[in-house]
DNA sequence: AATGAATGAGGTTTCATTCAT
DNA sequence: TATGAATGAAACCTCATTCAT
């Protein structure tokens, strides 16, 4: 009985989708949205409380969805950091939410959202690589030098998620992107015990 | 005997870079800059043709020295990709000009600089990453592959540029990291070659 | 039940037209003109699109009713320049939207009508009377001849039309020019036919 | 020993005609005019009071020697409109100071010469004609008349000295307009002079 | 007399949000 | 709930004129 409600709402969050990755969320026009959903200003307000709203309506259920994946993909591998089927799995999650990415990851600055990367890499990512570094060295690492290699790695991940892949191409370059990174991770690890122990046997 | 002349246009100088860092360009307000600054907005127009005009003042002595910098290394280096040596260099470099790498990295959209980040992989390192990569491979490598790879080299240099690190720091990461840049490099060779033969012996 | 949004729109259009008649477009002021509407300079904007655009939709109007008066006129009397019924037709017309007039032939520098009075003068009248010209003299008159007398009489229409008459005098003032008009045109006429004979007999 | 003072105040007289000429007083702005002239917009002040000095100081010479010139004809020929050898000669003073001309009648907006056309029509031209066509007729004329054979009149000026014409053209088209503007006032007075012994003479 | 930076008001336009209907 | 005009501040920029040097 009410759908046209929902009509309304979808349009705006479509329109808004399209000008917040066009234009950012600061630079967004509302009345540009609205013209576009065919909306009046005013009818904007029943359904949103403000701008800002708008933007957390579209962002939000990925957000949830993701948080989701992350705290089951983390729970299934507390000790490593994921094999190729999980890296797998959270690229092609992401790949079906480029938009939403690109919105919390790029675009979302004015918003309560602005932090989204900082809280994604600092928050989610880094603590688990810097304990997996630690217990593969046997020693704490620098800290340093493990976010450099997250930076790299999620830098993978964006590649992949935005580039213009087949699933099939992605799941090629995964695989070898894998190599490489496994292969950067053995020497590192090779040297940094070569270090400890050269500055632990004194004789 | 006239320093303030430059006075005024250093703290327009000063005020418009932590705006622009802050806001981006286009959403820096002149009637900010100018406040900060304790200048008129009329008496900005003294000093500079445009809002533009200010950003293009803060970034391009930087804009030219890297010029510089980045055609000097091309010719050292044209059959490689640089030795830890230059990478150091430049970063160095970069690093002095911290503040207006950013500018033209992150806070340029609204300018003539809009396109530097582009500019900067697409034109400088992209075309020489590939033909390093193919020279080596003996073979073309797939260009996702290379530019995944060059990508994650610049998120590199990015995280030593902005990370807030001593000198020796930055020489100790760059020394780790070609570690493991080389190692993953090797390794995909290997793979590659691999490949190669593997598809070339049919028996 | 809704006058208000035509009030408003109607003190705009006011507004503007005293103002754009006292100061031209370019230098009438919008706060002015919103000012003396009372309007703020926001609301302008919910009426129209910008500046030109109020300018537009005070003139264009008559711009499309002279357009229709023009082209029945021309069709009525493709062979000679119109019969004195018509140049009253017109001239009461003109008349009728002589602020609209006004703000074409001299108010419109900086909108898409800048060059309304070269169109209405080079395309409109000036083919025709050329036209007339040389048939009447039976060879090709000298344009810049005709040029001025049809200023001439362009000029007497703009004083019929700007003039503070009655319609009666407007009439009175109309038969008697024509008496002028006619006199000189015939001497003209006369003096042209001799030159004709005179150059054309060798004897 | 002085003459960098006239050379900067000649370059200003130069500048600023031609800026007035192409955007008018008001829109005519001072910095391009000093800067075209090569000079410091504090150095204006020096030479002139404000911007409008600088308008009164390129058309007074004219203005003068147009008073002058007009002083003459008038006593010269107190009894009559002027012959063609007077009309020939104000026209050539005025071609020879077509841009002034052009200052006075259409760029004047905004400074004190702003009615010239109006003082220039209504108080030289005007009273003469009205006193010549009165003394003609026997009786006085309809002034609306008077006036609008006078606006014609000035118009036909108006074309011949704007109007790139030789010398020669000139002379030809006011001989061909004399006999336009005689006979067609020949005419007006014949009818004139008709009307009047028809309303004088009941029987 | 000359400089040219500074003033301060003004220009047009856009914005997110409010609110009477 | 929907409308869309109204708000009022802010955006960048230009102006004629002043004034300390």
């Amino acid at each position: 009985m009410l759908p046209e409600n929902d009509e309304i709402r979808t349009a705006l969050l479509q329109s808004g989708k399209q000008q917040f990755l066009a234009h950012g969320f600061d630079r967004a026009s509302l009345r540009v949205i609205c013209r576009n959903a065919n909306v009046t200003t005013g009818a904007f307000y029943s359904h949103f409380e403000k701008k800002e709203d708008l933007f957390c309506s579209i962002v939000e259920p990925s957000v949830s969805a993701f948080r989701e994946l992350f705290n089951s993909a983390a729970e299934r591998n507390a000790a490593s950091l994921g094999s190729v089927e999980d890296e797998l799995r959270s690229i092609t999650f992401a790949r079906n939410h480029r938009e939403e990415c690109r919105l919390l990851l790029d675009c979302a600055e004015g918003t309560k959202y602005a932090g989204f990367r900082r809280w994604l890499v600092e928050d989610c990512f880094y603590p688990r690589y810097q304990a997996f570094f630690d217990r593969s060295a046997g020693k704490p690492v620098d800290p340093p030098l493990v976010r450099i290699i997250l930076h790299m790695k999620l830098d993978e991940y964006t590649d992949l998620i935005y580039g213009d892949y087949t699933d099939e191409e992605v799941r090629g370059l995964i695989a070898r992107m894998s190599i490489f990174s496994e292969a950067g991770f053995q020497a590192l690890m090779h040297l940094l015990r070569e270090e400890e122990s050269r500055s632990a046997a004194p004789v």
